[in-house]
DNA sequence: TATCCAAGGTAAGTT
DNA sequence: AACTTACCTTGGATA
């Protein structure tokens, strides 16, 4: 087992673990004391929380485990490899979010949701196990959404043993492609097994691979992810936001739809492209996706 | 205890 | 192209 520290002083602007992991932005991680999306994580936010990592370009040749928490000092880890890199990436710590916030509208609502929850990175996600939780995302509650990967992984995924424990990691298209309907459906899924099991295929058999999308322009890139089953806008913006680095992304969601009736009424242009256009302006262009989740988690979180 | 409902939408079928 | 409707599942609210 290898461990270490990222010191605090080495991010640029400060770190919230709690929020980042637990605001729906990514359902690949899983607290150790089980309380994931329940309670305030025991001990002033220091919780550890776990995942397994697939192979990354440029970042780690294998799989690995990386388990993390929050300490005064930083963040303090443990891992089967030296995850300093591993995590830099999973949780945007080179990301400078006090430049973002300060590139941000000076607006009431934005404030305080950046005041509420200092500290809240966006993740990067790997982008096929990305691709199929928001599929599954559909009509779902954050912790069942959770629970779903997690079955997905339990079931289909390799085993990988760390501290005397075995885990799983999330399946790999060809894993999930070789799974019938029915296997999905029993794992809660419901309408959405048919949805993961062909976008599976597709990637198992080279038709797309979502990471291409990164190499094209922003709406064009929105646009590639829909040809996959069960992704339409709403969960490409997810995929684009989430795994691929659209900073300016913004997932038109039920909170989103909320806020843009309350507070940008102007933004309402009908269409999904012409809405998010306008409200993506709204929120300041370049990182409007960083102050989009700012906004979601402090409306979920019943502020106003 | 039974029933109802909504949960970070999408695909397929109609106008 | 814009508008409707069906779709699995289940914890929590309501009667």
């Amino acid at each position: 087992m290898e461990r270490g520290v990222i010191a605090t002083d080495e991010l640029a602007g400060s770190f919230d673990l709690q929020s980042t992991v637990e605001s729906g932005q990514s359902y690949l991680w899983s607290r150790l004391d089980g309380k994931m999306y329940t309670t305030a994580a025991a001990h002033g936010g220091r919780a550890w929380y776990e995942t397994v990592v697939p192979p990354l370009d440029g970042v780690t040749d294998e799989r690995a485990v990386v388990r993390v928490r929050q300490v005064d000092e930083g963040i303090e880890w443990k891992s089967t490899t030296d995850a300093v890199d591993i995590l830099t990436h999973l949780l945007r710590l080179d990301d400078d979010i006090d430049a973002i916030r300060d590139a941000s509208p000076s607006e009431p609502l934005i404030e305080r949701a950046f005041e509420q929850y200092a500290g809240m990175r966006l993740v990067r996600d790997p982008p096929f196990a990305c691709l199929i939780s928001f599929i599954c995302s559909a009509q779902m509650r954050v912790g069942r959404i959770h629970g779903m990967q997690q079955r997905l992984a339990a079931g289909f995924g390799e085993t990988v043993a760390f501290d005397g424990r075995t885990y799983h990691a999330f399946p790999t298209p060809d894993q999930l492609a070789a799974r019938t309907e029915s296997e999905l459906r029993e794992r809660s899924l419901g309408y959405r097994a048919p949805y993961v099991q062909r976008t599976a295929e597709m990637v198992a058999d080279g038709e797309a691979d979502p990471a291409n999308a990164a190499e094209l322009d922003y709406e064009a890139a929105r646009e590639f992810l829909t040809q996959f089953v069960g992704v339409g806008d709403k969960v490409a913006d997810c995929v684009l936001l989430f795994s691929l680095g659209f900073l300016e992304a913004v997932p038109l969601d039920t909170w989103i739809q909320t806020a843009i009736a309350d507070y940008y009424p102007d933004c309402e242009q009908g269409g999904y492209a012409e809405t998010s256009r306008a409200i993506r302006e709204q929120f300041g262009g370049e990182y409007a996706g960083y102050v989009q989740t700012y906004v979601f988690h402090y409306l979920r979180n019943g502020g106003e």
